[in-house]
DNA sequence: GTTGACAATGGACAAGCGTTCACCTAAACA
DNA sequence: TGTTTAGGTGAACGCTTGTCCATTGTCAAC
C-alpha cells in the first residue's frame, strides 16, 4: 500500500479534476481552432467570475511542468505531453465544431438522427480502397473501450463505418445497452447470428436484434 | 498558351514573392513554437519599420483565401492551403478529397523522385484533423516489418506521411540501408537527433544524417 | 497620363489580454 | 490550533497587439 495520503499523491504529478478539465479544454480548443485560447476564453467556458481563477490553475499546471507559457504573450501555450492519449478522450466542449461529425456516442439511434451534441470532432474520411466505395452515409466513430484490442483496434482510434447489412466475420458498430460498440458479427449457416467481442478477457456473446447493427467497419484511422 | 499577362496571372491565386515569404515565416514559426506569431514579430523578422507593412500582406493573403484570421484576436491564424497538386485531380467535386499514392517501396530517394512503378495503389483520404489538412505532398506508405508494434502500427497498415521537418517525438519515415522504415524521431535540446525503433526487441538507435528523414507520419489507416 | 496592384512608412488609438494585489472559503494536514 | 493547498472573487494596471488613417513610391497595364 502506498502510505501517502490522497493529498500528498495529488501534489506530486497527478492533476486534480479541475486541472485536468482545464488542460483538456486547452488541448481541445487548440485542436479545433489551431490556435490557443486566451485566459478570458477559458474563464468564460468554465463560468469563472475572475480571470484569476484560471491563472491559479495555469500556475499549477506550469509548476507540474505539464504546460509551459511565455510570460506576457497572448495565446501562447506549449504542452509537454508526448504521451497525448488526451486527444482520444476529449470530454465535451466540442460545441463549435464545423465539419463532418465524429460520433462519440450514437447511443440513441441511427447516425442520421444524432444530435450535434454527439459530435466530438471532425474528420473527413473517404477511402476508395478494398471495397470501401465512395458512398453515401459513412460516418466515423471514435472507439471507446478495449473490446477489440485483439484485432488491434484501440481506444481513441476512429473507425469508418458504412451502414449496410453485415456478413459473417464483419466487424460491426452495434448498439448494446444504449451504447455503440464494436463487435465481431458471426453468422453460421442455419443458426441465428450473434456478436462477439475481440478481447479474450471479454468472452461475452450478444444476440442480434433489430436495430442492433448500425453498420460495418471498413477502416481504422488513427492520427499520430 | 495563356494569353494573360504575368500580372494578371499573379492577381488570381498565386502569391507574390513577398507574400510567399511572409506565409512561410508564419508557418515556420508555428512549427517551431507551436503557437502563432504576432504581427510585430513578423514585422521585426522582415525589418519593416511599420506594422502596417505586415497588415497589407496579411490582408492580401486573406483575400486570396490562403489564411484566415479572427479580427481583433492576438496570434490567431488559420492556414488553408489546399494542396496545389491535388487541386487538379480531384475525382468529382467532392470538395477537398486528396488522393494519395501508396508507395510500396521508396527505397531510392525522395518520394517526389520516385517512379510511378513504386506506386502500388491509391488511397483517397481527406482528413481535416490534427494538422493533416496541410497536405502538400503527402503520400501513403505501406508498413513492412514490426519495428513499430509498440505503438500499434502493424504490417500492412498504411501510414500517411507528410514531408516536412520532424519535431521531437514525431514518428517519421526514414531511409535506412536503402529501405524506408518507420522510426521515432528524438531530439533533445543541445544534442544531435537520432532515430529509435518502437519495439522492445529492436533496441537499435540510428543517427540522423542528411536525406534520412523523408517525412512525418500523420495518420495510420488500416482497411478491415 | 491615369489607373491600379504592390510595397512600405509613421503615428496613433483602443481593445485584447496577461498579471497582480487583496481577500475569502473549505478541506486536509501536523 | 495554526498552517498549507486547492479553488475562487473582485478590481485594477499596463503591456501586447490588432487596426486604422494619411502618405509616398514603383511598375506594368490600358
Amino acid at each position: 500500500m502506498d502510505k501517502r495520503s490522497p493529498k500528498q499523491l495529488r501534489t506530486m504529478k497527478t492533476l486534480t479534476t479541475r486541472q485536468q478539465e482545464i488542460l483538456s479544454f486547452i488541448e481541445n480548443y487548440e485542436w479545433r481552432n489551431r490556435y490557443w485560447p486566451s485566459i478570458r476564453e477559458i474563464q468564460e467556458k468554465f463560468g469563472f467570475k475572475s480571470t484569476n481563477a484560471v491563472m491559479g490553475h495555469l500556475r499549477a499546471l506550469e509548476k507540474k511542468q505539464i504546460i509551459e507559457r511565455i510570460p506576457g504573450q497572448a495565446r501562447t501555450f506549449r504542452i509537454h505531453r508526448p504521451d497525448a492519449s488526451s486527444l482520444g478522450q476529449m470530454p465535451d466542449n466540442s460545441s463549435e465544431v464545423v465539419d463532418i461529425p465524429i460520433m462519440g456516442d450514437i447511443a440513441a439511434g441511427y447516425p442520421d438522427r444524432v444530435e450535434p451534441a454527439g459530435e466530438i470532432g471532425r474528420l473527413q474520411v473517404d477511402i476508395q480502397h478494398a471495397g470501401f466505395n465512395n458512398n453515401r452515409r459513412s460516418f466515423a466513430l471514435q472507439v471507446r473501450g478495449d473490446s477489440m484490442v485483439d484485432v488491434e483496434i484501440y481506444e481513441g482510434d476512429m473507425v469508418v463505418v458504412e451502414p449496410r447489412e453485415p456478413r459473417d466475420g464483419d466487424i460491426v458498430a452495434a448498439l448494446i445497452d444504449g451504447e455503440t460498440t464494436l463487435k465481431r458479427y458471426i453468422q453460421k449457416a442455419g443458426e441465428p447470428p450473434y456478436l462477439k467481442a475481440e478481447n479474450k478477457f471479454y468472452p461475452e456473446l450478444y444476440p442480434v436484434t433489430e436495430l442492433t447493427v448500425q453498420g460495418v467497419a471498413k477502416a481504422v484511422v488513427r492520427s499520430l
